[in-house]
DNA sequence: TCGTTATTTCGACGGTACTGGAAATATGGG
DNA sequence: CCCATATTTCCAGTACCGTCGAAATAACGA
């Protein structure tokens, strides 16, 4: 993973309402959340809510599918899965650690 | 973890400089760096530097200690698998999967 | 005390984010 | 075709961010 997305991918996540978004969807699992369904449980105006979304789209940390008149809205797992392991990844890659990924340890 | 405390630290780390800052000192180890390695480094004018720094400590994700003239920075590694755990925590909490903490699975 | 190195604080500018109401668009039903 | 519902786009205002040069501060040695 690039550096540079992953600080898109951060950022998206570093605003406190878009955290709940995305955390909302996490907590919902693989069948996601109608648009409106997470408009009513955190209780902002559609508008704001929909930019949001948008910023988590764009980022990939989101995905959507329509289904008649409503947006389902998804975690991405996958995304997730690569922002964690681009944390942690190369922890202490110069100087060795317990926590490093391989057996390079001093 | 509180969330709004998550949300700062994510936001800290999505600007690609600070990303950058910090990935730097999370590969350098517990010995950590002094600023000017980390500006060596980086090729960052110190006072850029030194802002990101500051953000950087203020979220805890990366602590300083004084030896003589030189500061010292090193990353907070029990923060940041406090951060990771937060954003992998109830993962699927009303739904289910495989990747889901407890054993509360459908 | 004075000078030197390391680092932060100050000040300023341009840019971009967050928010939310109103209007526009998309989809399906009658 | 018209309506109703779901969602987005448009717009605007306030606020905060990122950057960096210059000046201030911290710590040490002579």
């Amino acid at each position: 993973m690039k550096l540079e997305q992953a600080a898109k991918q951060l950022e998206a996540l570093g605003n406190p309402t878009r955290l709940q978004v995305y955390r909302t969807l996490v907590r919902a699992g693989p069948n996601g959340l109608p648009v409106s369904r997470v408009q009513e449980k955190l209780g902002i105006p559609a508008s704001t809510l929909s930019h949001h979304l948008h910023r988590l789209i764009l980022t990939e940390l989101v995905t959507q599918e329509r289904q008649a008149t409503t947006l389902i809205c998804r975690a991405n797992y996958t995304a997730m899965d690569a922002l964690l392991g681009f944390l942690a990844e190369e922890c202490c890659a110069e100087a060795g650690c317990a926590a490093a990924s391989g057996e390079q340890a001093a």
